[in-house]
DNA sequence: ACAATAACGATTTTCGAAAATTATGAATTT
DNA sequence: AAATTCATAATTTTCGAAAATCGTTATTGT
């Protein structure tokens, strides 16, 4: 792996987890020392990720952590659930054997993880992803799959500050979790994409209630 | 204009007017006295294209335009369909007197270019992408605007070529056009989704032919 | 005192060369 | 002849310094 491709890594993770304060700028400099590497693979990085939007870039005067706003999640919010309907909606149609396995598997990992009491928030977080991501695996489209990394990423920033917060309502994650792969191995299409929805939604209260106290 | 975003501009351009082959190497030796610029600014401008999916990287191995292939082509008109749909209802619930007359002046002068006989292939395209654009631009959501500009230099790559092989039917854009706008403008949003709809299945049509005849 | 300007420091951007890696081809061995 | 090894060339990747630009502070003039 090259230099620019850990920057990337790195950086991406950095940001996503709110090490960086949204908006705050990110000085070459200060990269170049946290990272322990020069200003070129630290530059392809960052263009990278302004593809991305994960960060800003202006003309002669560097880069920045995208700001956060309220509006954009609620964007994010919906891109999510008509790319991820649609997703779930074609992986439920063409997923195959391996698929449904997958499925089963990422769903026993997550829930393994989550009864671990002191177990690693970056792992739960690492399987939480995986799980999302199978159920849209066999959705058989690549731009679809990439638009999922790209919304993933950009609500997961909204998703960690208001985890420490405590939401306003009771949720069991495991049940909905396990709802929804029932519903998606069951080959029910409509029940599986409402529960997604619903799953989403609940999160965004919880958000927006970690929004608004902010 | 900083010379890495020049880079961007002009090695997207060429990318999707297909300058470069498909899977054709990008050496940086090449690129520099093509664009007569180092290699700084040139890398730059790979990786934000990488993030877009216009040129693929391999470790130590350089940058490729990124391979073309109809299962790439069908999977990117349906991703279209579903962003740009939705897009055009939001837009339609929306939009303004600015964005109606925004529509009639983009269809206006994309009508006034298809006209002019020795005219601009250059602008013809800009102007087409502009009246699109502008279909959409009341959505209101950053990232279906987002994902509508990956899309559309996704799929020009392929619509390019397919210009030359004469298509299999006869069409006439403007009124097709036309019939999209009119329908906008009416606040239809059946109809003008259907339309928009057939407009681009027409448009693939096409295209799958120019794609065998290869 | 205040506006305009100049000088400085901080920062980004770009270049050219060095380092690292891969690809190519010749020489050697089996 | 085929495969292997080694040397060479081509290419990518990274660094460090130079150039360009921006922001701030000091200076000058009114």
């Amino acid at each position: 792996m090259t230099l620019a491709e850990k920057a990337y890594v790195s950086l991406r993770k950095d940001i996503v987890e709110g090490c960086f304060a949204p908006e705050s700028p990110l000085r070459l400099a200060d990269l170049s020392e946290r990272y322990g590497m020069g200003f070129s693979p630290l530059r392809e990085a960052l263009n990278r990720l302004q593809a991305e939007r994960l960060v800003t870039a202006e003309s002669l005067r560097g880069f920045r952590v995208s700001a956060r706003s309220l509006a954009e999640f609620e964007d994010a919010l919906q891109a999510r659930l008509l790319v991820e309907t649609e997703a779930l909606r074609l992986s439920i149609a063409k997923g195959d054997d391996a698929w449904e396995a997958k499925v089963v598997a990422t769903l026993y990992a997550l829930r393994q993880q989550t009864k671990r009491e002191g177990g690693d928030v970056d792992e739960l977080k690492t399987r939480h992803h995986a799980f999302h991501r199978s159920l849209l695996a066999a959705c058989g489209s690549d731009w679809l799959l990439d638009f999922f990394e790209r919304l993933y990423a950009a609500t997961e920033r909204y998703r960690i500050p208001a985890l420490t917060a405590a939401g306003p309502q009771k949720r069991d994650i495991d049940a909905e979790h396990g709802a929804i792969a029932e519903a998606v191995l069951a080959r029910d299409t409509t029940a599986a994409e409402a529960l997604l929805r619903e799953h989403y939604l609940r999160t965004a209260v919880t958000i927006r209630h970690g929004m608004s106290a902010t």
